[in-house]
DNA sequence: TTAGTTAGTGAGTAATCAGTAACAAGAAAA
DNA sequence: TTTTCTTGTTACTGATTACTCACTAACTAA
């Protein structure tokens, strides 16, 4: 019985961990006791403040989200235009699942998807909230005419997000050893350029990390 | 006692039943009590065939690649335009796929990657050999004048990837609703008349299947 | 017919897992 | 101080897991 924290804060605690931890050897292999360990709990005081252990996935869930929309939110608030926003967007999401490898593999599992059709939906609509967001990006670049017309926004938003997951995948699969901003704002040029657009290369805020 | 198979056979047979089921739950809630069932065996028998569940994994993943194989050589032998190949390479990508929906699940385990480093790079080698394949068509199509000069065969190769890869994701994640092949072909065309080439709209062979 | 090989069985093992229940101690209100 | 609520521990449970082992029935060749 060292220390005593608020439910609050040791939620927030068990609920980081598991974010931090999940992207180790694979969401369905960490279990309670490896968790409680690395916070320096019990395996039952995990259950103290998480009923089930799919209650706990639903919590990380929910904090993945959080962190989504933040980051967003901090590229809506840029005073920039379409083509940057985009680039900027997929930056800062590259940028979080970086620092958070963790995502992808909770985001994929198909183990916890087929055990928690709730977690699925969740993933699900964080999937079409970051599709529509980029929609409307194209579409206002389309507007003010930075990229071609005949394109369909929503097509095209499956591009940009299709680039991002086959490149998390490489990213994966090669035991992350490459930048994924890099790699990824280099791609998105690309894929930008053939929509039309003047290849908005250095768009992206204070993002030189490396 | 009932049935008793040559281990060739009865291996073959372990190996096609574990690559049907893995689709189920994920791979890594497969046990062998489940796949021994499938097949009306013990669940000691499939250790006669396999030292190790992780070998029946790697089995499987010899498996993935063999069926990759076939379905690229197929697509080699029609005698049709870069574009055209190119097309028909994911609609055949999509279909296998399709009727093997636990191959994607298998490729992106963490739970199964982490344990076992030799499946991580079985895996890296096909996608890589997926991007080569891709990369020579496009350099083709550049060639003969049907793709713009002034792209990268590399990069336009992973563009389309990500295409394959973000909508087998979203379809996934939609729990297979839509139809991969149909859709697939959709978006590859609007990808490759952003790289120059006039859209193969009707490329793929026999391919209507909705 | 017989002797050796091979595929498969039945009954285990130890380890690991999520979840439970009884009890203990810190914190704060009374 | 005493009471009460909350956070935590200790010690456990039943289920599931990959894997083992002694044994047996089917096949095969001399």
């Amino acid at each position: 019985m060292r220390v005593r924290k608020s439910a609050e804060e040791r939620k927030s605690e068990i609920v980081e961990t598991t974010l931090r931890l999940a992207g180790k050897g694979g969401p369905d292999r960490l279990s309670t006791e490896t968790i409680a360990k690395a916070i320096r709990l019990t395996q039952a005081a995990i259950f103290r403040h998480f009923p089930t252990k799919q209650s706990l996935w639903e919590a990380v869930a929910t904090r993945i989200e959080e962190k989504f929309q933040r980051h967003w939110q901090q590229v809506d608030q840029l005073n920039l235009s379409a083509p940057e926003k985009l680039q900027a967007l997929i930056s800062a999401q590259l940028k979080l699942i970086q620092s958070t490898p963790a995502i992808p593999a909770i985001l994929l599992s198909q183990e916890l998807h087929a055990e928690n059709a709730r977690l699925r939906e969740l993933f699900y609509g964080m999937v079409e909230r970051f599709h529509q967001r980029i929609t409307s990006l194209i579409e206002e670049g389309e507007e003010s005419g930075q990229f071609r017309g005949n394109l369909d926004p929503r097509d095209a938003a499956l591009l940009v997000i299709g680039l991002v997951q086959g490149l998390i995948l490489r990213w994966s699969l090669s035991g992350r050893k490459f930048d994924l901003s890099t790699e990824g704002n280099r791609l998105l040029s690309v894929l930008l350029s053939s929509f039309g657009a003047a290849s908005a290369s250095s768009a992206t805020p204070p993002d030189d990390d490396r």
